[in-house]
DNA sequence: GTATCTTGTCTTGTATACAAGAAGCGGTAT
DNA sequence: ATACCGCTTCTTGTATACAAGACAAGATAC
């Protein structure tokens, strides 16, 4: 059996979470959430398990599972991390040679059109794609998941953040300064590109953030999110 | 109660794989361990699914547990990942103030008698304080955490590779290369050094753990390895 | 003798029963 | 009125029972 409830179960959660279907912060217990997913404990058990080491959600013992929001702090951390990862990863891809050079200007170029007529959502997926680029040339499955695992615990905020098409332009701007640099080869530049444009996006986040937080969207209960799956 | 059963059989199963006391690609089953460690299988399983997320073990489908040894390409995925990690913080570091700088020579030449008696086990204990100076520095738990995973993971072979004292002599070397570039605070010729030294450190493993693994020591059986824990 | 099928036993996956602790509520004493 | 004690009812932690697949060995047909 591939898909095992364990799974089923771990994928379901996670959506719901992404999805804020619940806000940060909220208590349910395993069995809610086995009722809702019809099955039993063990398999609701091991996902949370899983996804407490991946920082979504925290088990108190004899009270509960807590949702963890995304303090500003973990963000900082999270995009920390990622600088650091994805300006190896690049230095180290350099110098491209032709074809790639070519895919990569082709996906830059995807995200143009998005950027000047700010539709938010399509820019967002260019966007993973230019970054997951250099990753994937790079192959190292290690770095591959650390960085996979940071872009999913980063979705379920970065989405609310990078709405307006001012942020959507400044972070366009900042692609094209990392593509002069790998035109060049220019390891020290892209290097610095690739922290600053990192580095924009965590300003831009921290200011952000609290606000958000504040406002505390999505209020919905737990089985409402549940309801609406489809099991 | 603070020390839970899975958090016990945790530290038990790892101890035992850290300290080799089976061989790599062995398999066994959880029941055995349940019994060996004088609990039920559930415990035992969770704490299973974490050593399988932070890649000790894989549980094969209805077919028991693998002990997952470090392949070449496993080896050289972490190497890459902690490059990358420590050079970015390292440089993030620079300049350091007189009292940080103090602190880090006086680590270095800890290891400057080490390096030259050729005691190995003494000087991976400074070596690992030296590598953990910078990532205490920079105060990122996210990275600590990624940082002390890597170096648990890789406990298992590291002492067993650097245990001649040319490499150690070659180590302490790159410390000093390190150090050099601390001291001017030269991000560029840092990050270099970095670079440079956990390469070294690659090219040395890459040669040395085949060998390794073909030897194929420590074959000793697993009831050996729990009947010699603290129960 | 050899190939194939059956069966038995071992494994993990899942469900459920039980134990123990934590929180909230209500009654009671002061 | 207020502070405190105990109970009830949640929660997670653990043990165990059952289901289903994988593998190997042995029987059987040829």
């Amino acid at each position: 059996m591939r898909g095992t409830k364990k799974e089923l179960a771990y994928e379901k959660i996670k959506a719901m979470f992404l999805d804020c279907r619940f806000s940060p912060g909220a208590m349910l217990s395993e069995n809610e959430i086995a009722r809702a997913l019809s099955m039993s404990r063990t398999p609701v058990r091991e996902a949370l398990q899983v996804l407490q080491n991946e920082g979504f959600v925290t088990v108190c013992p004899k009270q509960g599972v807590r949702f963890q929001g995304l303090s500003t702090t973990a963000l900082r951390e999270i995009l920390e991390l990622r600088a650091a990862v994805e300006g190896y990863v690049m230095a180290a891809c350099l110098p491209l040679n032709e074809r790639q050079l070519a895919e990569v200007e082709a996906l830059v170029e995807l995200q143009r059109p998005c950027s000047e007529s700010g539709d938010v959502e399509t820019y967002l997926v260019h966007d993973a794609a230019f970054h997951n680029y250099f990753v994937g040339l790079y192959g190292n499955s290690l770095i591959s998941a650390v960085v996979r695992s940071i872009a999913e615990r980063f979705r379920s905020v970065g989405l609310q953040i990078l709405r307006d098409a001012e942020s959507v332009r400044l972070s366009f701007q900042g692609h094209l300064a990392i593509m002069e640099a790998v035109r060049n080869a220019d390891v020290a530049a892209a290097l610095t590109a690739v922290h600053a444009h990192i580095n924009f996006g965590k300003s831009r986040l921290l200011s952000a953030v609290d606000s958000v937080n504040g406002e505390g969207l999505l209020r919905e209960r737990f089985e409402d999110a549940a309801r609406s799956l489809t099991l």
